[in-house]
DNA sequence: CTGTTAGCGCCTTCAT
DNA sequence: ATGAAGGCGCTAACAG
């Protein structure tokens, strides 16, 4: 591999004239600017990454941390983030935490000493101190940080909750569940709220009505089960995810009912599988892309000293009305 | 941050003491070792991994190249790759190439630049000679480049594929077709391949009912709707890939034919998906989490100049009967 | 056993 | 407009 050196030499220059040229920073003539390049071509050299972030102390370089790259919402997450990072010459460490804390912590240890430039963070075992004590750019995806100074995107999910509840029951359904996520995650909170604001305060509602899926596919079939043992006249669910919702429909047809026409089902997230699932899975899509999109944005502005726009994002959800509920 | 200069003030020492201990390379007094440690725990101090790589030509960071996270087989590779690299202290760039030559090409050269340790390539719009050139550690997985000297990993296709149609054979299948997945991969080709093993000889064997499904679920679905309509009398399909599989199903429900009374299908892969359709897809499913694994493992050694076992690995396949096959 | 010193490849004042 | 030289933080001879 050519250096800086080589190049210098072969022009008859210095290597200070070479940086220069390959920065564009300060005057060069451009004579000399043409035989450094020659000198280029013809070493076929390219500058140092490593060397020139010692001195820079920049990268170039991000982290995105994940619970599981394994799980459908973050694949799309994943490309958005990195092709944008791509397109502003980023390069995106990928972290599975399995939202064990010790592991997100040990990642955040290991990519500070890499001198990352900054991480997105879609996983969320650390809390608001851990978070800070970062001291490095930040941006929180789906997991808000209630009401703090790190930056973060996420979308409507009390709001999404109620339009997909408001829809059931516009469907005419009678009496609905909810299988809610994991208690310790706040979209999972916010989720069953806007599902809470819609339903409370009817006649048939029960506190019984909502049950745990843990956002998984099997522990929602089963909880589905149970839910429908106890609740046989359950016409409606919204579930608070994908896969809970697909869960739940196999739970349905399990029982041998229909679905739409005995109970339906409503999801959440807009994950590719809720297309390829039969019938095709009504559900609230978020934006998965776009705050893959958005977050890689704000934190290119972050790493670069730029003003971010906004320090929260709350991007809109959208009904998206398929087969798992009947047609007007 | 601390750097090892102010530790081995702080220790009283010099920097080559510090570094002594910090790679437990060459002789240190355990009294000095102590003062060390002391200080490198006063000074919440971590070397940089940026200056060692730069002494070092060693980065610690591996690449992985796929064509696309989002398509559902690459996450479970990734995830493994990401364990075992974690496990022996390296970092995953994720890189997608959408296939398309020029982006592999342009990350390649990132990924040089940044003097990445080696890569995992996953993806081939690049020939031979392209991947020779990296000048680095690599290991192909999935996609043989035949008969050569670069490391690759991937599954007996050709036998999974004879296993497929042996097995919709035996279930009394009268005429069985394929949908085949791109002309340019070798995996598709050799897949095809084991399914004419089995039935070209057969009487009712007609090129015909081989159709062509890009690997895409519509493709198939849309290849699947044509078939049925050129050939109704096939009962029995071997889809190249779960996703194509999945598009078959589809088709076939549209139709209002029963799965698997009317028509049995097997996909191939065996990915997370083909357990959450219904009926759950019978399907030959490549280890592919063991894949990403022994890649990874591949990898580093090759980088830590150990001799590698065995150039090529090729590993077993297994077949997952399930709800779109008919049990015994 | 420990310290001195010369790189690793590049950037960036500071002179000229 | 260009060059010389110090520094980024760490490693690895080479002395002692």
């Amino acid at each position: 591999m050519a250096t800086i050196k080589d190049v210098s030499k072969l022009a008859g220059v210095s290597v200070a004239t070479v940086s220069r040229v390959l920065n564009r920073s300060g005057y060069v003539h451009t004579d000399t600017e043409q035989k450094v390049l020659h000198a280029i071509k013809a070493l076929n050299y390219t500058p140092n990454f490593v060397a020139r972030s010692l001195s820079n102390k920049k990268t170039s370089t991000i982290g995105l941390l994940v619970p599981d790259i394994t799980n459908p919402f973050f694949p799309e997450l994943a490309r958005a983030v990195e092709d944008v990072m791509q397109l502003y010459g980023y390069t995106v460490i990928l972290c599975n935490s399995d939202e064990s804390a010790s592991k997100e912590k040990h990642y955040i240890d290991v990519l500070k000493q890499k001198y990352i430039d900054g991480m997105i963070v879609a996983s969320n075992a650390l809390s608001v101190e851990d978070v800070r004590e970062f001291d490095m750019p930040v941006v929180v995806v789906d997991r808000l940080i209630e009401g703090d100074t790190i930056p973060t995107v996420m979308s409507d999910n009390r709001k999404g909750a109620q339009m997909a509840t408001e829809f059931l029951l516009g469907q005419g359904c009678r009496k609905i569940a909810h299988i809610r996520g994991p208690e310790h995650l706040l979209n999972a909170e916010e989720r069953c709220q806007g599902y809470l604001d819609v339903v409370q305060d009817i006649d048939w509602f029960d506190r019984s009505l909502i049950v745990s899926g843990k956002y998984e596919m099997k522990r929602a079939m089963e909880a589905t089960l149970e839910l429908l043992r106890t609740h046989p006249d359950v016409d409606g669910i919204f579930a608070g995810n994908d896969m809970m919702a697909i869960g739940a429909m196999r739970a349905v047809q399990v029982l041998g009912r229909t679905i739409p026409y005995e109970i339906e089902i409503v999801g959440y997230d807009g994950i590719a599988l809720s297309e390829i699932v039969f019938p095709e899975l009504t559900t609230i899509a978020q934006p998965i892309y776009d705050m893959g999109a958005l977050a890689a944005r704000m934190l290119i502005k972050q790493i670069e000293k730029q003003p971010l726009d906004s320090l929260h994002y709350c991007l809109d959800v959208q009904m998206v009305e398929r087969g798992t509920t009947r047609k007007g």
